[in-house]
DNA sequence: ACGTGTCAGTGAATCGTGTGACTACGCTAG
DNA sequence: CTAGCGTAGTCACACGATTCACTGACACGT
């Protein structure tokens, strides 16, 4: 059962009559040589008619470069605004004559095989790559350029390392709450071994933004799945923290879904949104403007950024040698809704 | 400013002092030679030492075949659950000693370019893909797999015809409100040229299977961005549809989202869910469930397919000529919640 | 007639890997 | 002595596109 064999640039030459050479020059209409327009003709009507398409692997050969842009995500939901942000950065690269394409590694499947398959010019990465991982694409000579939400390409050490983005967008809830005139906030994450890395940062974004301001430590609760059982774990957490001589006033939780259960099991508990409790999220989730009452969040505007790593791409693969992380604070902002207001006067 | 040269078999073979097919030999671990312990480990010391890692374009050259089997996304968010499929694809992908990479298409860049660069052995899709596309995928001789969810590979004609998984899934909502006792209902759509298709497909399911079970054909509403404005343009709608001899008691909304909006303007309106309309989404976005009240809607369990996906592919690539389509219908669940109750009595 | 320049096009090397065909050698059985 | 065999390893080609260096042929000016 074999398929007919693909045309090759022989065939084409051999139909047009001309030589492999000539055929090559043609197509990729190169400058050095000029022919006349009826050879032209003739060799472009053959590779139609053969139905002519490169062999990619042959040409990445003797070029010495792929054209591929590995973009690695994590294993993580794709939201809306990720979702955008990637096809803006597609059409990027597709104009520097490069195409981008997406691998979601997760744990299982090592990410050295699918380097050896793609053979890509360069990794990007939007989370901090595990050592193992960011070794085998040094040891292909491959360049690793970080996206700027990840703040650096690689863990540093361990598996307890940040990434840049994580801590900002931490630091910046905490800060919007401060702002508002909130001193002692609690902090809603998520257990999930797949998101720790995630969910640490952002936790410790917020101690550290706490600790600056001379705020107290807030408390912290991690949850696992988000259903009613965390519904009910969120509103007996709250219960006690709203007692006392010094009450938590608002919330900082690890994104939009988890900010949902907090509202639900603040309304188990008869606390009011804002009056009583501030509720702040991660991600604009478009549903969360929909939520009772609509949610106060921080949105990730990578729309921004696709331009500016495409850049960066390109550059490095000029011969720049490390750019350095660029700034990443304008890709947060805070989106205000009405589940933020000021403290309930004691 | 030029890189290191990666080091090559060749390399290899000068350091360990054997020649380049000894070095092919060892590392391929070919069963056709055997080589004495000591030359192997020369060998596998040699190309440690160098961070040897064989060159991917060569090898696919060489090997006819590059092990990159390229899905095609539509230029839509990725959800949760189609997240977590991409990721249980991508794992049994490699599996078969190939890797998966997604490739998020949208308008702009030309899928011809990335094949150029990929030279995939097998291309997914997601949706039906244009004719221009499918031509390109066809000529480079590279078979198609359209997912279970997509039905067909390509658009037969023109672009109003909707896959298969979008009949269904409109099918479903409005069997799911019929079950409940509905009998007019109304479609709440999106107006983004960018999802015509989906929703296209959508509002046909629901309009046939309206027929089917020989009810009226629904009225239908397309909005633009979920919005305050578009809450206020449902809430319009609203006061029009309950009136009169035969009023409208349920709402087919195009996504979870749009049935946030729907359930905004229900409250604006003063109409309860699901006492006086019922409300029902599609997607199972994660924060429905913490909607007031909770969302009852249509999930996709892709999780289900990636298996057998792969499994199709593997066939095609053994020489299966060609699949066909899977039945899709176990993919779709209907997740029941508390926006779908019986019609109000009259 | 000669040097120079342009046009139209070709030959052959090159990229790095994989593998079937082959050599060189030592040993043993007949 | 030699045919036969197993071991250890090498040679050289193939994969397909690209591109440098080159050849004829012709035109032009002196």
């Amino acid at each position: 059962m074999d398929r007919p064999r693909r045309p090759t640039s022989a065939d084409v030459a051999a139909r047009a009559g001309v030589s492999r050479s000539t055929v090559s020059y043609v197509l990729s209409g190169s400058t050095q040589h000029s022919f006349p327009q009826a050879t032209r003709d003739r060799v472009l009507l053959a590779a139609a008619e053969l139905g002519y398409t490169p062999h990619a692997a042959a040409r990445a050969l003797r070029r010495g470069t792929s054209g591929v842009v590995l973009l690695v995500l994590a294993d993580v939901p794709i939201g809306a605004n990720l979702g955008s942000m990637l096809a803006e950065m597609t059409t990027a690269v597709a104009a520097t004559g490069r195409s981008l394409v997406t691998w979601t590694g997760g744990v299982g499947p090592t990410l050295r095989e699918t380097l050896a398959h793609l053979d890509p010019v360069v990794v990007l990465t939007m989370a901090p790559l595990a050592p193992a991982e960011a070794d085998a694409v040094g040891n292909a000579g491959i360049p690793l350029v970080a996206m700027p939400y990840a703040g650096s390409a690689t863990q540093t050490v361990g598996p307890a390392a940040p990434s840049r983005g994580e801590l900002q967008v931490g630091a910046l809830q905490l800060q919007h709450l401060a702002a508002h005139g909130h001193r002692r906030v609690a902090v809603l994450t998520v257990a999930e071994p797949r998101l720790a890395l995630f969910a640490h940062g952002r936790v410790e974004g917020v101690r550290r933004a706490a600790l600056d301001l001379g705020l107290d430590q807030p408390p912290v609760l991690a949850l696992g799945e988000p259903d009613d059982a965390a519904v009910e774990a969120v509103a007996q957490a709250l219960t006690g923290w709203v007692r006392g001589p010094a009450p938590v006033t608002a919330l900082c939780c690890y994104n939009d879904l988890y900010a949902a259960v907090a509202l639900a099991a603040a309304a188990r508990c008869g606390l009011r949104v804002p009056q009583d409790l501030s509720v702040a999220g991660i991600d604009d989730d478009p549903l969360g403007r929909f939520l009772a009452p609509p949610l106060t969040t921080i949105r990730f505007d990578f729309r921004d950024t696709a331009r500016a790593v495409v850049e960066q791409v390109a550059a490095v693969l000029e011969g720049a040698p490390l750019p350095p992380p660029g700034p990443s604070s304008q890709v947060l902002r805070v989106v205000e809704r009405a589940s933020v207001g000021p403290p309930p006067a004691r």
